[in-house]
RNA sequence: UGGGGUGUAGCCAAGCGGUAAGGCACCGGACUUUGACUCCGGCAUGCGCAGGUUCGAAUCCUGCCACCCCAGCCA
């Protein structure tokens, strides 16, 4: 496990312990329950619940559930259990919903000290007053109306007297300001017909994220807001709607880059059309990088969390590497991963010397650098199988299999020969027959070297099993940049192989562990699916391979 | 052409005026009954560019350049 990063958030975090300005550090992790979480939110809750952790402080898990179109509950309980999974505990959990009648308490303050206003205008002319980027806005006619008039108003939009975009409530900020964010901008809209998950058909109005956020922080006493970079332009919002209501003392919004991953896509807006046109199975389609997908395919949560903290925090944009990933994955597995021996094409191996009526029991360690993982048995037979990628009639000295004539280990047993080759009318080899060196079990032969270990397993006792192998989910490292997303999607992302065996204690296989079939990767038993009784097993990540020279 | 950000190796990322950490990737080599793991070694005379200040600059100043974000009654 590598050093976390003390990166720029924790340099503010430790001044402000240090200067006095806190005693306590509060963060808060903030989802919209409209999708499902992924790999960029785990940068966030890693970050969020790694300082509630490392500072004895406390991070609340707040939903930011203000525009119930979107939204659903289904997403509440799947966003609580992708943390808990993530292996994080919240302090409190809150709706930003829970705060609607205080946050409409507050926006009647705001009126009353003349710093909002009903404004009559509609979506299209809020939009022609707003000026351009270069351009400043022009000041809504309803801009000057009488407080005692706007609370009026304010009042009859919660009533339920008006439609749907005909009126807002604004804040009354500078509709000529340079950042666009403070032209005035909209803190109510008026939605009739929801039914909101939490609060029902209580409300007719509901607040912006800019309005709710800062006083939903400032209500929890959160002291650093942190937030991804599009969100800088906001502060000032952020900070203006604080002060004006003299909270005190102030959460700080604090910007962070958000995290980009090559090869794959981590923004709500584009899995969710993944998922919705069904290029994929479901939020949790092991090839989406969604908690779900990762939990699903086998990822230990502790390489994700390895993996944030490796790849810091920073405010610069960047592109992570697929490999940065994978690395974390692999050096967790290698650790804890139990090894056992799967064979994905499988090629019959028929031992000629061993006798048909034999099997032999060996003991092969669960793990090469640890004892305490145990040993399993493995089932030795005349019939074995080994993978069709093993063996070739013919090769150069750089591959190290198997051959006709030549020899190779069965990983955990015999030196084997390659034979003959028996093939079917079209010339398809079917069934290899070889002579095993009953001197080799457990010591190298004499007097030669054989350089080559494959895995095997016995048919006497195979498990069948389907195997999905997974590639990445795109073809191109920033997908949707050129061209249409779909466009770029990968048609080799998931690749099946029905026929594999498995060795038999992994007949006993709990669903949950992951294990290394050895020289192929890390698998792990898919928790919903199984192929006409087979258990199936989806590939977490391939070995690293160095092997140069096909 | 307005505002807000960011530029350190192929990819992340330390560095906060004293002479470029670390990780990933890659390249050598050792070990090996997993072409894995592990171990050893290599990998920026250079910090977007150009000036300036200083004994000394990735760090300070000036001017450029490039890229990202912002004109939802989304978050």
């Amino acid at each position: 496990m590598s050093e976390v990063q003390h990166h720029f958030i924790r340099q503010q975090i430790d001044q402000d312990l240090a200067s006095g300005k806190h005693q306590q550090i509060r963060t808060r992790f903030p989802p919209e329950p409209n999708g499902s979480l992924h790999l960029g939110h785990a940068k966030s809750i890693v970050l969020n619940f790694g300082i509630g952790q490392d500072y004895a402080g406390r991070t609340n898990l707040r939903f930011d559930d203000t525009n119930p179109a979107r939204e659903d509950a289904a997403y509440v309980a799947a966003i609580q259990q992708d943390i808990r999974w993530l292996g994080y505990t919240w302090h409190e959990q809150h709706f930003a919903s829970d705060y609607f009648a205080a946050l409409y308490d507050y926006a009647v303050q705001l009126i009353q000290r003349g710093k909002a206003y009903v404004c009559d205008l509609n979506a299209e002319q809020v939009r022609a007053h707003r000026g351009s980027l270069t351009e400043p806005g022009t000041d809504s006619p309803y801009r000057n109306r009488s407080i005692a008039d706007n609370l009026a108003l304010f009042a009859r939009m919660r009533a339920g007297e008006y439609a749907d975009g005909s009126r807002t409530l604004r804040a009354k900020i500078d509709m000529a300001a340079p950042n666009i964010n403070l032209r005035d901008p909209t803190l109510y809209r008026i939605r009739h017909g929801l039914v909101h998950h939490q609060t029902g058909e209580a409300w007719c109005i509901y607040p912006l994220y800019d309005y709710t956020h800062p006083i939903s922080d400032a209500l929890e006493g959160i002291t650093h807001s942190l937030c991804t970079l599009e969100f800088a332009d906001h502060r000032p919002l952020y900070d203006w709607i604080l002060h004006n209501l003299d909270f005190d003392p102030r959460p700080q919004q604090i910007e962070f880059a958000r995290l980009n991953l090559s090869y794959t896509v981590l923004s709500k807006r584009r899995l969710t059309r993944l998922v919705a046109e069904g290029h994929v199975t479901g939020w949790d389609d092991p090839r989406l990088p969604t908690l779900a997908g990762l939990r699903r395919r086998g990822y230990p949560s502790s390489a994700i969390r390895e993996f944030c903290h490796r790849i810091g925090v920073t405010r610069a944009d960047s592109l992570v590497e697929m490999a940065m990933l994978e690395s974390a994955v692999r050096d967790e597995l290698d650790q804890t991963a139990p090894r056992r021996m799967a064979v994905l094409n499988p090629l019959k191996v028929v031992i000629t010397n061993y006798p048909a009526d034999q099997t032999g029991t060996l003991t092969a360690p669960n793990h090469p650098k640890r004892d305490d993982l145990g040993a399993r048995t493995l089932t030795f037979s005349r019939e074995i199988y080994i993978d069709q990628a093993d063996f070739r009639e013919t090769a150069n000295k750089k591959y190290k299999r198997l051959v006709l004539g030549g020899e190779v280990r069965l990983r955990h047993a015999y030196v084997i020969r390659a034979d003959q080759i028996i093939r079917d009318d079209t010339g398809q080899i079917i069934e290899l027959q070889g002579t095993c060196d009953p001197a080799t079990l457990g010591k190298n032969p004499a007097g030669r070297k054989v350089r080559g270990v494959i895995q095997w397993v016995s048919a006497a006792t195979a498990v069948q099993a389907e195997v999905r192998l997974y590639d990445r989910l795109f073809q191109v490292p920033e997908p949707g940049k050129k061209q249409d997303l779909i466009t770029d999607l990968n048609p080799d992302s998931l690749q099946t192989r029905p026929d594999a065996v498995l060795e038999a204690s992994l007949a006993q296989a709990e669903v949950t562990i992951p294990y290394q079939f050895e020289r192929e990767g890390y698998f792990c038993r898919d928790i919903t699916d199984t192929a006409n009784g087979k258990p199936v097993y989806n590939r977490i990540v391939s070995l690293r391979d160095t092997w140069q020279n096909g």
